[in-house]
RNA sequence: CGGCGUGUGGCUCAGCUUGGUAGAGCGCUACGUUCGGGACGUAGAGGCCGCAGGUUCAAAUCCUGUCACGCCGACCA
């Protein structure tokens, strides 16, 4: 009683104080720690453990479609940022700016890349000759830097990881299926992986990105009903080609602009695994993301035999190919098992002496604490279907939620409403106005999350101005 | 950029109002006892009280300035 008095108070209740309950799980699971620089964090081995397997499997997924990786450099020159008007209205009020080499004044400053658009727009130029050049499908995985004015861990700090795909076609078409394939990987990795369900769709021409001429997105709803843009997709058309001057001769001996596209995903999906899963005991991890899979925690581990056994089998479960650890640490088994849900280790495995003495073990999953005693020669058969169904369960469960907060309105009043008193997307027409997503922020500060690709005509007319709809739209309000 | 808040052993904080020997809990080290939901005993180590000025016989405490970080808003992945 008194201990899980104890435990509780470790972690603010969610209900209590969501952002401090963010805080409080980012600490506690060790995922990362403050630094002296405001709005950049140390990514402590928990965390980026994580980003290794973000890493690992979207890598794995870009490659099979043609991806090639690059590197290109952190430094932005002024004049190859100003090149793209909409590009740089919309970035160049968030990036931090280099003027000093050593102790000379540089003769153009440089930025550091808060995005490489430019950059690439740079190298494609003159990369690009030919027909016989298209496509290139580059990406790269690297940091850049955005001075934000408020900062959290994960969702929002000055500088994060992501990755960036930049691409280059002969023809719109091409870019259009480029655009659109990629934003259809990080959806299948969102949703088999981290285990988050995703709505697919367009951005609104106010919320796309800087220079595009189309922005897609996948939109997740985190634990308390806000909106989170969970990856992007753009298609350039030949806008950037036309400012960098970036043309093939083609077939006919013609010269022609590129195609572009560009599309990224970053860390923020760290705090999204954190948002949509965790509860109040920590951290929640989907198997398919976990660094670590299985804790083994030995019971009475002084006692003869035991510590042996707990190595034996995580031996035996690393030989079958799960990621697995022994807690021998000199702690209580307590204050083992917080540890495990504070770091949201999927499984735990106990094995004391009773067990031992039955030849059996205990298998605990993280997110509903269910028992399941194993006989130990059916210990790795049976772990591989808790993982699997843990896996499965937690998307059931998000997505669960996310439809149960998920709200169709036809009149602004009740839209308003909803959108003051319930936390969720609304599903609402809209005529394709701008002034009138203006006044809808004004009035509830939500934003159109995007323009689902599945359409549904909920209603004829535009949920703000009341003139023919053309299009429903999820709004919400945002991380 | 505005509002609020916080800086004191590794961590969380008390002490500041009313100036006078720097404290607690946790953690850490050693030894011993424990072990199925954050165990316990004994003995230790560890602090220019964010920084800089000022007032004073005397400053963690009062005054001025400054830096940093956190949270909430407007802008953004």
């Amino acid at each position: 009683m008194a201990k899980d008095k104890k435990l509780v108070e470790a972690i603010t209740s969610m209900d209590t104080d969501f952002a401090q309950w963010y805080t409080d799980v980012v600490k506690k699971a060790e995922l990362i720690d403050y630094t002296s620089v405001k709005g950049c964090m140390v990514i402590k081995p928990a965390g980026y453990a994580i980003w290794e397997n973000i890493q690992k499997e979207l890598d794995r997924r870009f490659k099979a479609t043609g991806v090639e990786n690059v590197y290109l450099p952190m430094f932005i020159p002024e004049s190859l940022l100003q090149k793209e008007k909409d590009h740089v209205e919309g970035f160049a009020p968030e990036v931090a700016w280099v003027t000093h080499g050593g102790l000379e004044p540089l003769q153009e400053r440089m930025c550091v890349r808060p995005t490489s658009e430019t950059l690439f727009c740079d190298f494609y130029a003159k990369e690009v000759q030919s027909y016989r050049d298209l496509p290139k499908v580059y990406n790269q995985w690297c940091s850049v830097v955005r001075w934000e004015k408020t900062t959290r861990p994960f969702l929002r700090s000055r500088e994060f990881l992501w990755q960036e795909g930049h691409t280059v076609h002969a023809t719109a078409q091409e870019a259009e299926e480029r655009t659109i394939q990629m934003l259809n990987v990080y959806a299948d990795f969102c949703e088999e992986v981290l285990a988050i369900p995703v709505i697919k769709g367009q951005k609104t021409d106010k919320e796309k990105f800087a220079g595009a001429e189309a922005t897609y997105t996948i939109e997740s709803l985190m634990h308390d009903g806000k909106a989170l843009q969970s990856g992007t997709s753009h298609n350039f058309g030949d806008g950037f080609a036309r400012a960098f001057e970036i043309q093939y001769t083609d077939r006919d001996n013609q010269l022609q602009y590129v195609h572009q596209t560009s599309w990224g995903m970053t860390t923020r999906m760290i705090g999204a695994i954190i948002m949509v899963h965790g509860d109040d005991s920590g951290l929640v991890l989907p198997p398919r993301i976990a660094p670590v899979q299985v804790m083994v925690i030995p019971i009475a581990q002084h006692k003869e035999g035991v510590l042996d056994k707990a190595f034996a089998i995580r031996d035996e479960l690393l030989e079958a190919g799960f990621q697995v650890k022994v807690d021998n640490s000199d702690k209580s088994p307590g204050w083992k098992f917080s540890e495990q849900e504070m770091k949201g280790i999927p499984v735990r495995i106990e094995i004391g002496p009773k067990d031992i003495e039955a030849n059996q073990a205990v298998i605990v999953r993280r997110d509903n604490r269910e028992k399941t005693i194993v006989a130990l020669d059916e210990l790795t058969v049976k772990l591989r279907e808790v993982l699997d169904t843990m896996q499965k369960e937690m998307l059931e469960r998000a997505r669960a939620h996310r439809d149960a907060h998920t709200y169709d309105v036809t009149i602004y009043q009740e839209f308003v409403k909803t959108l003051e008193e319930k936390p969720g997307f609304v599903r609402a027409m809209w005529c394709g106005d701008q002034a009138c997503e203006d006044k809808i922020k004004e009035d509830t500060t939500a934003t159109s999350r995007c323009m689902p690709f599945e359409q549904e005509s909920l209603s004829e007319t535009c949920i703000c101005c009341g003139k023919p709809a053309k299009t429903m739209v999820y709004w919400g309000k945002a991380y």
